[in-house]
DNA sequence: AAACAGTGCAACCGCTCTGAC
DNA sequence: TGTCAGAGCGGTTGCACTGTT
């Protein structure tokens, strides 16, 4: 003998609710208080099982519940937590007021999924999907300089960036994301001794991405080529704008997920640090479709705040016209985080 | 205007996991 | 330790709505 079914299927009713059936529901949980649903039905004067009351209020008749069209500091929290959490959907909906699990789930198989697969990123880890990317085209390419090989040639001869970036691309494969953060935070100690090493190297004006809680991928400076170097100042920028409009991270995610640097939407920091190496030659920054070229490697802010227009100094009002924002502008600002390019006017030359 | 296809979402199903007893 | 209710999840269905032909 098996479980017996949480209620007798027969002549309980199916299908969509009436207002009538609500409101039996809704008066009853007044009274009652919500639980107890396998006798709920009963009581309540319900011909339905209980397990369809226990979802018809946690989904849909909770007073608590957001109803209405995802915003996009919504989304992107979505976006992120899936990548830390995974389907974890009741854990996601926890950081999320008002909006359920099954929202948030269907919401993702519907919109962010498509648009994640659309833009070549596995919505599963939140990664480049490789099998998609040409590489033949991409070796081939003239794009394609050794130079910026070189660079991370000299990036890898690192020990202390290698065991960083295995570090990190073993946590992100681990299921318990209490690890995951963990090791992020062990990350964020590196972060503040490689700080303190760069305070006196760097002027202060390129020693911005270490206040950045957000970017915390350090960039050992002693052996950093002239490549790297160069790379510091626009990425400070960033940083910056990060800091002064405050990441959505800082506001959304509580306590300990905050140690986590974002996933750079599917990038791991190690990720990150590959990318950073080939500078303006990788990953050219979201800025682009907004004429933005100048914030140099926007990366995350692009991608995490998606500001709408402007420059994306003015982050500290990304959000206000998002909820105006159509599917296809948030998919076409978003379509160019896959674009590898190399800017002609680079000049290699000087970094050999 | 009608038929059709595509899309979004509420709801359901079957299963597993967890905690209380 | 086993049983059970509740919670959670992935997958799926059905229907309403919208856009296209």
């Amino acid at each position: 003998m098996g479980r017996s079914p949480c209620c007798d299927k027969n002549g309980l009713k199916k299908g969509p609710w009436t207002p009538e059936e609500d409101l039996k529901l809704i008066q009853y949980i007044q009274l009652h208080g919500a639980g107890n649903w396998r006798t709920l039905p009963k009581t309540a004067g319900l011909e339905r099982c209980g397990k369809s009351c226990r979802l018809r209020w946690t989904n849909y008749l909770r007073p608590d519940i957001k109803r209405g069209r995802f915003s996009f500091e919504e989304e992107e929290t979505i976006i992120q937590l899936h990548s830390v959490l995974g389907n974890k959907w009741s854990a996601i909906a926890a950081r999320l007021p008002g909006r359920t699990d099954n929202e948030i789930k269907n919401y993702w198989n519907t919109h962010i999924r498509k648009r994640l697969l659309r833009m070549g990123i596995d919505p599963v880890t939140h990664s480049p999907r490789l099998d998609l990317l040409d590489l033949s085209t991409l070796l081939n390419s003239a794009q394609l300089n050794l130079s910026s090989l070189l660079g991370l040639q000299t990036l890898m001869n690192n020990p202390e960036v290698l065991r960083l970036a295995a570090t990190l691309l073993s946590s992100s494969n681990q299921e318990d994301p209490e690890i995951l953060l963990q090791k992020l935070q062990e990350n964020q100690l590196i972060n503040a001794q490689l700080h303190n090493q760069t305070s006196s190297i760097l002027p202060p004006s390129e020693n911005h991405q270490f206040q950045n809680p957000v970017q915390q991928i350090p960039l050992p400076v002693q052996n950093q080529t002239p490549l790297m170097q160069g790379n510091m100042s626009d990425f400070s920028m960033v940083s910056e704008n990060l800091i002064n409009g405050q990441t959505f991270q800082e506001n959304l995610i509580p306590s300990s997920a905050s140690l986590v640097s974002p996933p750079i939407y599917g990038y791991t920091n190690a990720d990150k640090i590959i990318a950073d190496v080939s500078e303006n030659s990788t990953f050219q920054s979201l800025n682009n479709c907004s004429n933005q070229n100048s914030q140099g490697f926007g990366f995350d802010q692009s991608v995490l705040s998606t500001p709408l227009s402007g420059s994306p100094l003015n982050s500290s009002s990304t959000f206000i016209n998002s909820s105006s924002t159509t599917e296809d502008e948030r998919e076409s600002y978003c379509s160019n985080l896959m674009k590898f390019e190399i800017p002609e006017s680079l000049d290699f030359d000087d970094f050999m």
